[in-house]
DNA sequence: AGCGCCCCGTAC
DNA sequence: GACGTACGGGGCGCTA
């Protein structure tokens, strides 16, 4: 049978896309674009645009961008000058080649590349070879090199002019047709090309002369017919540059490459894979387009203002099985307010309890009644914020469908704020604060027009986002573990963590205001110091000034420079080794630098934070850290100092009421123990159950000598790669943190992993699981996806490699200690203990008991601690009673 | 003045 | 480029 249709001529239309001059362009229009994670993206963000725009505009038949593959090329070895003086892509476009290369592949167009050609070439042949098929050829280029490559069925797009240019319009514009575009490129040489082309002639010129004789070839045989003496001599003396120039610049139409129609031909984007890529930019604008716009979706409805605690009750009192609660707030500020609907999420009320007592009133019995009755169901996104509200004196009964910790455990890596939920998963943008009337410092209007949008609207997504991520999180097709890492981690957690930040800890004010003031007298003392050794004043907080300083005026050797701006490193690493040289300034700015960050961070920022009841009241936020764990804000309480001796001093400044004690109860190596428990590592198990210290354990097998002989120096290098380990450290940085060699690092961790065979096995292993199902899991089964792992770009793949062997174990020991905090917390309840936790430090709890209960919650929490999970390597949980942080600890 | 990036430093 | 996960202070440049 024959195909009729495929003889009728259609039309054909060929896009070729010059890859580098389009980026090249995109990077310099666009300034100052970069993902939260600091990486630039304006290059891909501007490409992509073109790309998007091209597409629709013009819906090409065929399409292909043609890269270059190196700078290596015929021309370089012609002529080693050639692009010899181009500075090197700029640091902020480098990283952005790879991205730009996912990009095309996921619209699914051929990348068309060359060895030691240029992409002009590759242009030029295609576009020729498609053009003798009957093909309309169309360049797409900011390079007015190609304006030679120009013809009747080959036309070029200017991307920066945004002008489609036929022969008559070269012509027009740069003043000779395409056949003689080389000549005069040629003649006119490119400086930054370092095309030498003729001395003394110029653009104009170079056009006159071509426009007279033709071609460089004639205008050379001709020369001496030329009038101008400089034109005459100029060509005459540089005759070989002018043949060499055009040698460079002409483009070739010839090379050996197929031009297969069927490889060109337009297929639609992998829609999977550009929604990933465009999450990972985050590019939300360009997401929410790509699946239809906002406009096109079925307007969100508004909430409904609700007057009186009478109106509220009624309002809620026939809501069914399931209500959908939003507490309304801007930003960091607490809620003005609640939005709530029933479970069939129809229409919502919103209730403002800034003013009237009765309705706050209102608004927390009723929630306490919700969240009390176990055949309930609270629908919302942070609920923690709503949970708050009712003053930790509910006890949760309900079921509890956060949107926000669900999103978390499908894809911990993401942002789980409502409003990327919206555009990830609905495509809907919301209304913003601003629009609904928060300014800095002024909230809405009661009752606004705009408040009322902002709070339905909230209301409306919390409800439909909860629809759409049930199934994902328990539906029949989704992962099963997922679904219990969210019923048995992630929500019985929610209350304990409301319980926590409700209680907040008691800080001793007084304590760190005499602290501050010491501290300053010693931090005065130490700038005049440094003032007369700079021989002048300067604010040493301030890197830059310093490096000025250090390096410029005094003329210290530069050892380092800083990683995004190139400029002089003076962190402290830096400052030690100037030290080490005797240099006597770098000692006090370290010194000075330990005081004002401790004076900064710590002493004088905490008090601020204390509420009335003299407690602080950190936020433990549950959606944030990728490998499970969680962390402490508003403000940071997991990274109070306890390194030096000053640092340590802050501890005290954390105290037990009046009557009670601080408990710190912490797990003993649990990193190490997860490690030896799913690696099933039998030397280190063996170590763990004996109760030995396993520094000193992985000291003696290591250096092969016996436990007692171990040297604190051997101890000391094999502490530092037993942790390396879990952070995925290499010979490099292994070298450089203990100071010896490269070689004799690799030799070292050559010798640890044949010893600790098992752990060589979980990294090999670990590695292997990532690449294979582009995630890896905990031992209760939190995934952490890594798409990274198939980076084509080495440095990504083996931050992602890194990662995959952190995350199980970081994940596995976060998931650990969530569920004995809520082991703790259930059993100090069922007891009627009035002990009460406080913090988690990650492998740490602090509660506060009352002094007659202090032996019982030490067993309590020991017990809870120890036996959450049975590890060959038994969970050890050490305890201490104080005072204060530090005396406990 | 507000915001975001950068450098730096603290914790586990 | 080289060690994982966080938060936050001060400097500084950009934007308004």
């Amino acid at each position: 049978m024959t195909e009729q249709s495929s003889s009728v001529p259609s039309p054909r239309r060929l896009f070729l896309i010059d890859g580098f001059s389009n980026i090249f362009r995109a990077f310099y229009a666009i300034r100052n674009l970069s993902n939260s994670k600091g990486e630039p993206t304006n290059a891909v963000f501007g490409f992509l645009q073109m790309l998007r725009k091209l597409l629709k505009d013009e819906d090409p038949d065929f399409v292909g961008v043609a890269l270059d593959v190196s700078r290596k090329t015929v021309r370089s070895e012609k002529f080693p000058e050639y692009k010899a003086n181009r500075s090197p892509m700029p640091e902020d476009l480098r990283p952005q080649i790879p991205l730009i290369r996912q990009v095309i592949e996921a619209y699914q167009i051929p990348i068309l590349e060359m060895p030691k050609y240029e992409a002009d070439d590759v242009l030029g042949t295609l576009g020729r070879a498609a053009a003798q098929e009957g093909y309309d050829v169309v360049l797409v280029s900011a390079d007015k090199d190609l304006f030679q490559l120009v013809s009747p069925r080959v036309s070029l797009f200017h991307t920066g002019r945004n002008k489609l240019y036929d022969p008559a319009l070269v012509e027009e514009d740069f003043g000779v047709p395409p056949s003689q575009v080389a000549d005069v490129l040629a003649l006119m040489g490119d400086a930054s090309d370092n095309v030498p082309g003729v001395k003394g002639i110029g653009e104009k010129g170079a056009k006159n002369l071509i426009r007279e004789y033709g071609s460089v070839e004639n205008l050379l045989d001709r020369a001496g017919e030329i009038q101008r003496k400089s034109y005459r001599e100029g060509l005459r003396e540089h005759r070989q540059m002018a043949e060499l120039s055009k040698d460079l610049v002409t483009i070739h139409c010839d090379l050996p490459i197929p031009f297969e129609p069927d490889q060109l031909r337009r297929d639609p984007p992998d829609m999977d894979l550009l929604r990933d890529l465009l999450r990972q930019l985050e590019f939300y604008s360009l997401l929410e387009e790509l699946e239809g716009s906002a406009s096109q979706q079925e307007p969100l409805p508004g909430a409904e203002a609700v007057r009186s605690a009478s109106q509220w009750r009624a309002l809620v009192e026939p809501f069914g099985k399931a209500i959908v609660v939003v507490a309304v707030a801007a930003g960091e500020a607490p809620p003005i307010g609640l939005v709530v609907a029933d479970g069939a999420g129809e229409a919502f009320f919103y209730a403002d309890f800034r003013e009237g007592g009765d309705l706050a009133a209102a608004v927390r019995t009723s929630l306490a009644a919700w969240f009390e009755d176990s055949q309930r169901c609270l629908l919302g996104h942070d609920l923690k914020e709503v949970l708050r509200l009712a003053e930790g004196n509910v006890e949760v009964r309900a079921r509890l469908f956060d949107t926000m910790l669900a999103s978390y455990v499908l894809h911990p890596s993401f942002k789980h704020g409502i409003e990327e939920l919206a555009l990830e998963r609905l495509r809907q943008s919301l209304t913003s604060a601003a629009v609904a009337g928060w300014a800095k410092g002024v909230e809405p209007e009661a009752e606004s027009e705009g408040l009322l949008t902002y709070a339905g609207e909230r209301g409306a997504v919390a409800h439909r986002l909860a629809e759409a991520m049930k199934e994902d999180l328990h539906g029949d097709d989704s992962d099963k573990a997922l679904g219990w890492v969210y019923d048995s981690i992630e929500e019985p957690l929610l209350p304990v963590l409301v319980a926590m930040e409700e209680r907040g800890v008691l800080l001793d004010t007084q304590f760190l205001a005499d602290m501050s003031q010491e501290l300053e007298k010693d931090i005065a003392a130490l700038e005049g110091d440094i003032s007369e050794l700079a021989g002048e004043t300067f604010n040493i907080n301030s890197p830059q000034q310093l490096g000025v300083i250090l390096f410029e005026k005094l003329g210290y050797p530069v050892v380092k420079r800083t990683r995004k701006t190139k400029s002089y490193a003076t962190g402290a690493e830096v400052l030690e080794q100037l030290a080490a040289q005797g240099y006597p300034l770098p000692e006090r700015i370290l010194r000075y630098r330990e005081l004002t960050k401790l004076k900064s961070t710590y002493v004088d920022a905490l008090p601020v934070l204390v509420e009335e009841d003299g407690r602080i009241h950190t936020r433990f936020n549950q959606a944030v850290a990728a490998t499970g764990r969680l962390s402490s804000a508003r403000p940071n309480l997991q990274n109070i100092p306890i390194r030096t001796e000053l640092g340590q001093r802050i501890r005290k400044a954390f105290v037990a009421a009046p009557g009670h004690q601080l408990l710190v109860a912490d797990y003993s190596q649990v990193e190490l123990r997860v490690l030896a428990h799913i690696a099933g590592e039998e030397a280190m198990l063996e170590a763990f159950r004996a109760g030995q210290d396993i520094h000193r354990a992985t000291a003696a097998l290591v250096f092969g000598v016996s436990a007692e002989m171990v040297a604190p120096e051997q101890r000391r290098a094999a502490k530092t790669i037993n942790f390396g380990i879990l952070y995925g450290m290499s010979a490099f940085g292994l070298a450089r943190n203990l100071g010896i060699s490269n070689a004799q690092a690799k030799q070292f961790i050559e010798t640890y992993l044949g010893r600790y065979s098992g752990v060589k096995a979980y990294v090999d292993g670990t590695i292997a699981e990532a690449e294979k199902e582009g995630k890896v899991i905990t031992l209760d089964g939190r995934v952490r996806w890594l798409p990274e792992i198939h980076s084509k770009n080495r440095a990504i793949r083996e931050n992602a490699r890194r990662m995959a062997i952190n995350a199980r174990i970081q994940g596995t020991a976060a998931d650990i200690m969530k569920l004995a905090m809520i082991e703790v917390h259930r059993r100090l309840r069922e007891s009627a203990f009035k002990a009460r936790l406080l913090l988690t430090v990650h492998d740490e709890l602090v509660l506060e008991v009352p002094d007659d209960e202090v032996h019982q919650v030490a067993e309590l929490v020991r017990e809870g601690m120890e036996g959450v999970r049975q590890l060959d390597a038994p969970l050890l949980a050490d305890v201490g009673v104080g005072p204060t942080w530090f005396e406990a600890k």
